[in-house]
DNA sequence: ACCCGATTACTCGCAGACGAGCATACGCCG
DNA sequence: CGGCGTATGCTCGTCTGCGAGTAATCGGGT
């Protein structure tokens, strides 16, 4: 499935729907795509940008179609969408919409070492991760009702998605805390004893030696 | 905040992780990572492993502890975790846990550039998606019920975080396809007419030329 | 009229990441 | 017991991402 992109960076993708509309020069595009707040919606290094366009060009996604100069300012070069490039961009987003990718949220990884911090301090921390993201997800709430306001629905999606999803991971978060405070959690007396003695508790020691079965 | 780790990849968590319990070699970090399912939870490239170490004994945060040699094979160094290392495990851990950083899934992404597809071919996208999504989960849900009879539930978090996010993910893209099916998606009409005729609707012109005052 | 800080527009070097490839060992079948 | 397919264990070259740096220009204060 999803053949590997000849050019992989989003940024890639952003460049391409900008240049649908008209041909610009690379920092122009930049400013576009930032009033559009697309950065808001992609991890968008601004450092990439003419490395992602030149890729473009390279393999025929884009086409360079004239270069000015103002004063002594490095000359300029306009870029033009080609057939090719509306054809990958078309494609991209097929896939990018259809095909859900298993991603990996930075906290999962955090949540699968757990274990090296004891209960009463990952609860601690769990209480402020809840904390910054009711904080996070106000902010987001209000700044869609202002913009719901001038810009039609269909460009605020990516929006609504984000906000659904960052508020169903607080609701989790907030089902852990509950566990972890009112102690119901199953194998909290454990955790602590491993935490507090460095000893592996007797029911869990057969677990760590799965799959270690070498020479 | 967030000061930058000096081994960014998560494989270094994990490896840091692994050798928590005991010293290892390289391949036998991968058999216990692997054994682990901690692959499943972070965007493990094993082709990174190597590297990836030679960077965590460059930083201090590993020390190697010998090495032997079995028959013709290329001599296998056994690392074991320094102090520094534990420190940075901890610290890693207390971040990724307590803050919450803007993810940003390729979905996303996707949807920032809906607009490029017309609004059938987006339903049917969606409605794709949406199906891969529910087997995804049924086994996702499956698996999960098959390991809590085994493993404990601190080390299962990570999965039911996964789970529950993607459930939500599931519910928000079910809400869009209604609205896009019964037709209450305001912009619904304007959309079809802008990716039939290629004309900008009237009242989305103005909004298209925002943040593009330049010479 | 001139200076200085901010903004604009772009460049470059370095550090990783990672896939493909390779060499050794093992197991199984005839 | 020899040959071959598969698993093991590791290396290397390429490609790209990106942050820090820089040069030109603008603006506005005195």
């Amino acid at each position: 499935m999803a053949r590997r992109r000849r050019v992989g960076n989003l940024l890639a993708l952003a460049v391409l729907s900008a240049l649908v509309e008209r041909p610009m020069h690379p920092y122009e595009m930049a400013g576009v795509l930032r009033a559009r707040g697309k950065d808001q919606d992609m991890p968008i290094k601004w450092g990439s940008l003419y490395t992602v366009v030149a890729n473009l060009e390279r393999h025929g996604l884009l086409a360079a179609v004239q270069s000015d100069r103002q004063g002594r300012r490095p000359e300029r070069t306009v870029y033009r969408i080609t057939e090719a490039g509306r054809d990958e961009l078309v494609d991209w987003t097929r896939e990018l919409i259809a095909v859900p990718e298993r991603e990996h949220p930075r906290f999962e990884a955090g949540l699968s070492v757990l274990g090296v911090l004891g209960p009463d301090e990952a609860t601690e921390l769990l209480r402020q991760r809840l904390d910054r993201l009711e904080t996070q997800l106000a902010d987001a709430r209000a700044a869609l009702a202002r913009h719901g306001r001038e810009i039609p629905r269909l460009f605020l999606v990516e929006a609504e998605y984000d906000l659904a999803v960052r508020q169903a991971e607080a609701t989790w978060v907030r089902g852990l805390l509950d566990e972890l405070t009112t102690g119901s959690l199953p194998g909290l007396t454990e955790w602590r004893a491993w935490h507090e003695t460095g000893a592996v508790p007797p029911d869990w020691a057969e677990l760590a030696e799965r799959g270690t079965e070498q020479q």
